[in-house]
DNA sequence: TTGAAAGCGCTACCAG
DNA sequence: CTGGTAGCGCTTTCAA
């Protein structure tokens, strides 16, 4: 494979310096049409593309925003980034993008590598507990947590657990009794505070916590088909489900209609394509990328450009998308309403 | 906003030559144990994280593969993405994604940007008809083009014909003579190809074109409901539908289920998730990203390990999915099975 | 085992 | 309007 020609090269064959073809490349004036013309013809000619990291190291800043995410075949994490690209294009930036696969050390790796590219912020949804490897690095480039909440970092979330306790409670108060939460991930700690409201309201309104209805659901599976099928096995089902997070709203879903259970009450936290088609339509707790990946991809370019910005967490509303399968009645004597 | 602290900076903080401070970093053996752990305390310590640019600029190649795609919005690319990051990673490499939004010009800023990042290679989903400021650049790192076939270039694409001649003579077979093409864009070459192959068949089964059943339907609207809702305002308005691509497949499902018109017949070229849970399910052709980014990345790899292999064009077969929309009968009385 | 120095491709500074 | 030259941070000879 043949190497890339250089600056010199286009020099060379439109006989002039190595300064000039900058200056035409870069669009500075002060060079004659004549030769401008000339090294422009010797670029097209050599296929000249501007090496991005001689003039990076030149330099001494990148010309991207950094994105880390789960996995980019989340619909949520794609349009989140979606998002982003879009803003930081505008903002003449270009971004660049890794996923951890919820893996610690490959969460690291990724970091280190977009660092290392000399990216102007970074806007990470957190996987590891701790980066402390981060510290340092902060000093010199901003970064924002999405999704995930990280003491002492700028982050963007949305109000987990006024919703969640909001939906739960709302599920008891139309009869349900045996509630169950698909997706219980304790890695995660977004997962951890849904549950945490979901176990709370539970307690709060006299029913007591029953472990076999928030079994496990390592995120690195993807689908909850079996987890939610399994809860059927119980001698006691449970006659409403909370989904916590848009994956397992899918796979929930998927088990629900696919097994003919559509007489389970359903709320998902985060709203998926067509789940407004299915009968019953989907109930969502609507938790949507595109405002949350505009607000984080705004305070990213404050921070760059505003810096020693204290860090500040923004709390988004999430808005409940009631549509029916969140408004089916329980066994129970329907509650009056709490004062 | 601070500098990054660089190898200078730990070297003179460790007391040891810059050399020395390359050598631990990359592990390269011949270092007194006591003199490494001086070293790796003080990278802790400054938070140090190596150059990236540096490194490319002084080694040539970089470390990534480059992908391009419409927008990562799409699921369909967003798996593309997905599946050819966890291959480039495993190969030791990063991926350097951008997105065209489906605009020429800023496809060209995107592959010139990325060619810049000295990527080991490029899979692009193209947009413009013509690439030649390519041209040169092939010669130094290699190109796949994905979904979409160039000629001269590597390509990993899908039997569009085939299975759209397909899908439009078994509507024809079970009794449909008004059936409707949505997601018509003249723009992609893939769209044209789909629009072609249905035309031809319709005409090799004596039905006449009528152009209003495949309205235009520009890709940057990503909603095609309006389309599909406007067929229904034809004096003889269409009893199947085909859908040109997976937009159009989610629109027109999401059209005819939300105005009640299930009795539609519809194939989608592209299968979403919950179009099997559906009533009735969604009829596809299964365009599977997850094959294809894998076809794709491996082809990659294998032109980036073996320079001045001849372009190749691989076609992937599809599957037919017969969920229940593509098989409701139409008016016409049914044909015999053609020879 | 360790260090000094050259140079990757580019831009910035200062001359001409 | 144009050109020479220094140097970005790193790796890679070649010496010590």
């Amino acid at each position: 494979m043949r190497r890339h020609p250089g600056i010199k090269d286009v020099a060379a064959l439109a006989q002039v310096s190595i300064k000039t073809v900058s200056r035409v490349v870069n669009g500075e004036g002060s060079v004659l049409p004549a030769t401008r013309e000339r090294v422009e013809r010797s670029v097209i000619e050599l296929g000249y593309v501007p090496n991005g990291s001689a003039r990076i190291l030149k330099s001494g800043v990148g010309d991207a925003v950094g994105v880390v995410v789960d996995t980019i075949a989340d619909p949520f994490f794609a349009s989140l980034v979606s998002v982003i690209e879009d803003r930081a294009l505008r903002a003449g930036m270009g971004v660049l993008f890794a996923s951890t696969g919820l893996d610690a050390a490959r969460e690291r790796d990724q970091l280190l590598r977009l660092a290392g590219q000399q990216v102007r912020g970074i806007i990470l949804v957190p996987v590891a507990e701790n980066h402390e490897y981060l510290e340092r690095y902060r000093a010199s480039t901003p970064i924002v947590m999405v999704d995930r909440h990280m003491e002492g970092y700028d982050s963007v979330v949305v109000d987990d657990v006024d919703a969640t306790k909001a939906a739960v409670a709302d599920l008891i108060r139309i009869g349900h009794r045996r509630i169950a939460f698909v997706g219980y991930d304790a890695a995660l700690s977004t997962i951890r505070s849904r549950h945490g409201a979901y176990q709370e309201t539970l307690v709060e309104h006299g029913i007591a916590l029953d472990p076999r209805l928030a079994p496990p659901s390592p995120a690195e599976i993807f689908d909850t088909r079996l987890t939610t099928l399994g809860l059927f096995d119980l001698q006691e089902p449970p006659t409403a489900i909370f989904a916590a997070n848009l994956r397992a709203g899918i796979g929930v879903a998927d088990a629900l209609h696919g097994s003919g259970r559509t007489h389970v009450a359903l709320i998902s936290f985060g709203d998926f394509s067509l789940a407004h088609l299915l009968t019953p339509a989907v109930s969502c707790i609507d938790h949507d990328a595109y405002r949350i990946g505009n607000v984080a991809i705004e305070r990213l370019l404050h921070l760059i450009n505003t810096p020693g910005t204290l860090p500040q967490r923004i709390v988004l509303a999430t808005e409940r998308l009631e549509r029916g399968s969140g408004e089916i009645p329980g066994p129970a004597p329907a509650m009056a309403e709490s004062a």
